[in-house]
DNA sequence: GTCATTTATTGACGATCGTCAATCATTTTT
DNA sequence: AAAAATGATTGACGATCGTCAATAAATGAC
């Protein structure tokens, strides 16, 4: 089960035979079904998660109005990290949008694991990398695409998604209202 | 000089007499005069900065546009994060907006500053923390508020902005056109 | 100080989007 | 299978924004 995580792992740096039975021991693995928060605004993240399967969304809420900012699919981390390491509450909503299964690293695991395999460093700063670089990414497609190329970017990068996630909150995520994505789905039929 | 640097680093992370005299002795300063680019689009970051005076801009470039995601200020530091430590073409520019003094890090310094002082990695940690908070915030402020809400963040967070920086800037920093600013200014006089 | 250039404002117009409402389609519940 | 709930589409309308153009203000060069 665990293995998803300890191959990701294995892409970056290499595990060795104990870090990889300490991973297999003492990471806990749990099944949540869809709809469900992971992290809710205003809380303080205590763990973080590798996504074994399924698929999460981040989530603003403005003004009772929901604004979706990335979705997460598999052997992808899912962290608020500045609320996990600064212990701040977080701004966000994490929710399940479909049943997910998930590696969880607890805060006093994460010490655990440093204290006896300092290499976990490398996953420590891997899980922040990738959350640094997912952002980056939001942001330079937010800033420098229009919503029209938006989606086709998203489709481009997991085209799954369409089908997995329900069109009002691709909407969401693009920052439009859904009859506004209906409306340049339909512009994008007549090409 | 570089004791702004110093100081920064005091607050998160005490700092030893030979790691000051280290960073005083070995890293270097630079001025850059207004309207310099740190580094272009498609250049692959070979430095990043603590910016002890003066102000930059981050921009993407898309249709011959230039669209600024954020502005650094005096005591932060500035780094393409992701070109930097993987060597990859950055999507953005980095551009001073005044004539700017700078606290210099190259790879070379930062791979020796890392072998004689493992304490470092903590300054490495910060910075790329810093660029991670920086870009939440970016994306939440982004997501959440209109352009006009967005307006008030930024002279809520940085007033002295509103004089530093011409005002086209700051529209596409709000991601609208320069008369939109102004339409907005205008409005926000008469509450 | 004057001229030239850059930046900011204002008005008019068209395009796009959000909202509201109605309809249609799909899924879920019973 | 029928009914109910949820999601998607389409049309109409108003508000907002971008564009273009003209003017005004501010800045910089000489």
């Amino acid at each position: 089960m665990i293995d998803a995580l300890i191959n990701y792992c294995n892409k970056h740096f290499p595990l060795s035979r104990e870090e990889r039975d300490f991973l297999k021991q003492h990471i806990p693995v749990r099944r949540v079904g869809k709809q469900k928060n992971l992290l809710s605004e205003g809380e303080v993240s205590t763990e973080f998660f590798f996504l074994i399967e399924g698929c999460i969304r981040l989530f603003y809420e403005v003004d009772s109005e929901e604004k979706t900012a990335f979705f997460y699919t598999e052997g992808e981390f899912v962290s608020s990290y500045e609320s996990y390491t600064r212990q701040t509450p977080a701004r966000h909503f994490l929710q399940t949008i479909e049943a997910c299964t998930l590696a969880v690293i607890s805060v006093e695991l994460a010490d655990q694991m440093l204290a006896e395999f300092p290499t976990f460093a490398h996953l420590a700063r891997l899980a922040m990398e990738e959350e640094l670089i997912i952002y980056q990414d939001i942001l330079a497609t937010f800033i420098t695409l229009s919503p029209e190329q938006r989606y086709r970017n998203l489709l481009a990068r997991k085209p799954e998604l369409a089908q997995r996630v329900p069109q009002y909150l691709l909407a969401s995520y693009l920052g439009v209202a859904p009859e506004t994505l209906s409306r340049i789905r339909n512009r994008m039929r007549e090409d």
